[in-house]
DNA sequence: CTCCCTTCTTCCAGCTCGTGAATTAAGCCG
DNA sequence: CGGCTTAATTCACGAGCTGGAAGAAGGGAG
């Protein structure tokens, strides 16, 4: 039976949760603003409140001016309460960060990897870890968990796929957790991107989104309902294996014609070569090159490009209906900043008018680097869930 | 804020719905079962079966011999606790049919309709609703509630868009209401036939799945999470106008290269008119002597058929991750009778590995009476998310 | 400076709910 | 008919939320 029975405490946690999410999602907000946001009593609500303060979750801010009464005393999330870490896991290096709970980053540290092996990236995390901990000078016991966001498919915190690294069925997590007491939550690297956009980028206030990243390779995190969407066994928007020309060329996933093959860095680069181009170097340079030269075949290469993204994007805003599509990657920002109106206008000739009325396509805000922070919005969602309660002590 | 607070009255109705959810879905159930799979205490799983039964919505059905004890009473859902109907609007007829709880048809009224407009249909409908009433012989008051399944957008219980029907922006629901005190659902046909097709046949058990609709046109319902998905604004699931052939033909949508236009009916006749074969008379027909031919252009024609239907199903496979896609609509099972394992292959090619390896490709089982009763589910859907309160006497 | 007014916050009695332990019910077997 | 096993119910208890009343905190008028 996949629903769940509700007893006493539910009750407690669940309205200490929405107590929680409101304070901290919806920046300072009075007790008053709270009992008529969450529909609880305002004795609830005082209640509920005065026990978060005492544990120290929460705290006063400073007070607002009621309208010729008593004041009312604005609460948030205290930001130094926990801290939380967030790693990126790249091909060729990791990246740690801490942050407290507003989201401020503290400390900083990125190890280049040689070759990624679970081993050498397992190593290089924790060492991390440790760095950030004690150049930020607090105690490890005030660590609310470990966000690891990985470029792969993540199962159950558990990598069961990551073609880029070369790993399978690699029990990230536990490998992990045999180095440290903090709590660690692995996810795909897309996601946590994705995340950090939805909390704190373009994606702000959107309940339904697709957060579509054109990189070198081309993927997607999917958001439904507000929260992320992963399908059955967490691999759902692989938006770059779409096939969207049917016969077309070949792409690195075995298949012909998918998305990826015409709007990934690569096979935008491989186009235009082979419509006698010249491309040399770092593939982001010869990107940009690209996209300047106001020359053929250049400029036929970038139309179709956004022709074909279009089409990409259509196929989503049919299927998906979402209310919003936050493009980001470091080829789709360089693309986008220069022609993102034209990728709308092209979009409506592909999608269908009632959806294309309602979508709003964007461009991510907060650059690729948004990762590790998106990866430490994990143990943030579990504190949230969970209406402030602390994990046990270690 | 999104999150509702919880009060102990919330607990109560959550706990009747978990139960009687239970008991409604997964057969007769006795109250010692009830108390493992809610992991609700005995005490309050007795407590509350009490209470359904008393208002009788739940009742004993035989006992099972336990393991040497008191033998253990089963409980169902009360098929006569109150009746439910469920009216397809179709373009050339309305039809409209009465069930009990179980979900047995009692009572079928079908009314051709010549123009259907607004008026027309409503009228039908409530005709249609007191045919089948007075031949079941029940009271108005026992029904509790009417589902209408209608091809289109449906937003809040009215329709935003009905292309094959011509309505836009027509309140069908409140129209509805205004001829009798039922109440009325009111939701989009391919939806129905999915939820139809989820609850009793081939998507059962399955809680992310596509019900995917070929027929003259092509359409989908998406299940996401247990649920249907309807994206931002109702319209999620417009599979048939995926761009596939970038550039390819002419879609009646506007747009070049859908979905719909190579695998829908009459987009797969008219590539075989154009392949020079002849597709005379009803579609139907015609599709069937297609699909029975064995001399070209028709075998090339399927073949590319499924071929493009098969990119189709990848295109789901690799964006939502479902764990089945269950294949209807005329079209869909003509094919699909004939050609699954091809089809299966097929998508195998286009899809990436691990999501096509998680996911069954199945046919509908229900055949395509079935969107009535897929409305007709719509007060059901009600009546256990209420956990069996039954709206205020009219 | 004092008093009153407004508004926010807390306190308290009342009610509902689920729980565990004990009790009762129901059937089987010898 | 007693003993045994398993199912269902009863009951006292603690946990939670609520509405209304009381308390607290400012601002402004006199």
């Amino acid at each position: 039976m996949e629903v769940r029975r509700t007893t006493v405490r539910d009750m407690r946690r669940s309205n200490r949760s929405v107590i929680l999410t409101g304070i901290y999602r919806e920046g300072p907000l009075s007790r008053q603003e709270l009992t008529v946001r969450t529909s609880l009593s305002a004795a609830s609500v005082s209640n509920l409140v005065a026990e978060l303060i005492a544990e120290g979750v929460v705290e006063e801010a400073g007070s607002v001016e009621s309208e010729g009464g008593r004041p009312r005393v604005l609460l948030r999330v205290a930001p130094t309460f926990r801290y939380v870490v967030g790693a990126e896991v790249g091909e060729t290096r990791v990246r740690v960060e801490l942050f407290d709970l507003a989201m401020n980053v503290l400390a900083r540290a990125d190890h280049p990897i040689a070759t990624p092996t679970p081993e050498e990236v397992v190593k290089h995390v924790l060492e991390g870890l440790s760095t950030v901990i004690a150049a930020s000078g607090i105690q490890s016991e005030q660590v609310l968990g470990l966000g690891v966001a990985v470029a792969g498919v993540v199962e159950d915190n558990a990598i069961v796929d990551a073609q880029t690294l070369g790993w399978e069925a690699v029990p990230l997590a536990r490998l992990l957790a045999e180095g440290t007491d903090i709590p660690v939550h692995v996810d795909n690297g897309a996601n946590m991107l994705g995340q950090a956009e939805m909390w704190f980028g373009a994606g702000r206030g959107a309940t339904d989104a697709v957060v579509a990243l054109v990189g070198s390779g081309v993927g997607s995190a999917l958001v439904a309902g507000g929260s992320s969407y992963r399908g059955a066994r967490s691999s759902a928007g692989e938006w770059g294996h779409m096939t969207i020309v049917y016969g077309g060329r070949q792409c690195r996933c075995g298949a012909l014609g998918c998305l990826e093959a015409y709007v990934g860095a690569e096979g935008v680069l491989d186009r235009y070569r082979l419509a006698g181009g010249t491309a040399d170097g770092d593939e982001e340079t010869a990107f940009v090159e690209l996209l300047e030269s106001t020359t053929e075949p250049a400029t036929t290469i970038v139309n179709d490009t956004i022709g074909y993204l279009a089409a990409g994007f259509a196929n989503l805003v049919n299927l998906v209906n979402p209310e919003r599509i936050v493009l980001g990657g470091w080829a789709g920002l360089l693309l986008g900043e220069k022609h993102l109106e034209e990728l709308r206008v092209e979009v409506g000739k592909h999608a269908l008018r009632r959806p294309y009325a309602q979508v709003s396509i964007v461009l991510c805000e907060l650059g690729r680097d948004a990762v590790a922070l998106g990866a430490a919005t994990l143990p943030v969602v579990r504190l949230l869930r969970d209406g402030g309660a602390v994990p046990l002590p270690r």
